[in-house]
DNA sequence: TGATAAATGATACATTATAACATATCAACC
DNA sequence: GGTTGATATGTTATAATGTATCATTTATCA
């Protein structure tokens, strides 16, 4: 039932697709995909790993595209907030979403050896205590699930696949 | 295969028996349990709820036992470091540990209505990705698992058992 | 084109956390 | 008991992360 999905990883892809989702996205909804919120994401996805708020700022601020914090944690709440970006609580670090688009619950696998994250998906917020939560009488809105441990680089890098049920 | 645990919560014994467990826990151990661990996890344990650094730090203060960050933040590390206490993430905040002296991987239960916190235990932490990390070669040492949405107090207040399974 | 809503610019500040080094306490041994 | 080494605490300063507020600009649409 567990399924691992070693797709090569085709970087360039990789952000333009992150990107181009986003779009597609947001065209469909009226929502409005800036230049700076576009920015934003294309250097998360081009960097490819967890990164602090400061540290994009320090990226904007080099193109001119805003230069104060609360420029980059709009443009992080947004992508956020739109499912294109995910925080790692763990870290106070925001990472590009690797399957945009998708209606997903993400679990994270953090290398504290390389500082890699990998975006894993679960079953589901359910699958996580199993049904107890919500027989429990608690609704479950969101789940934060960060694993930290030591993996190689190619597992990180591709998409690891949770079993789904 | 789900049991839910609604104990009746006795708060001076809880109270007590997080210290008393963190004590024994120490001298087995040779640590040392100073009079600023001690207090720190009392407060946490008499509050029974999540609360910021600072908070701890400004009742210290009220009592003169230490006035700045560093001393609030090692104590918490202890007590962290030991299992006596646990971080939320998400939160940015501490709680008294539950299950103290249990080898447990906990998971939290947050209300995002009255903010209380419960620790729900999970049954480890393979039982997060299925296997799947472990087959791929990741060595998970932590899960962070921190589950947001809205719940009873009394639900809270229990401790939720998720399934051992 | 003018009204409205949304986004950005900019200043200031709040909150959370740590580095660095001096001092004090403890435990073990001579 | 005094010395020593390890651990913990006191203290100052600062780093890192995140927001409130209000002015200005830009986009959208009637």
């Amino acid at each position: 039932m567990t399924t691992i999905g070693f797709e090569h990883h085709d970087h360039a892809h990789c952000i333009t697709d992150a990107v181009r989702a986003a779009e597609t996205h947001c065209a469909e909804r009226g929502l409005r995909f800036t230049d700076v919120r576009r920015r934003v994401l294309e250097i998360l996805a081009r960097n490819h790993r967890a990164m602090g708020a400061y540290d994009i700022l320090d990226l904007l601020r080099g193109e001119g595209l805003g230069s104060q914090p609360p420029v980059v944690y709009r443009a992080l709440d947004f992508l956020v907030g739109h499912g294109f970006a995910h925080k790692i609580e763990r870290l106070n670090a925001f990472v590009a979403c690797c399957h945009p688009g998708a209606d997903h619950a993400p679990a994270f696998l953090i290398c504290r050896g390389c500082d890699a994250v990998a975006e894993a998906r679960i079953a589901g917020t359910r699958s996580i205590l199993g049904n107890t939560a919500r027989e429990a009488g608690f609704a479950v809105e969101r789940a934060v699930v960060e694993v930290e441990g030591l993996g190689h680089v190619d597992i990180l890098a591709a998409a690891i696949v949770a079993p789904a049920r």
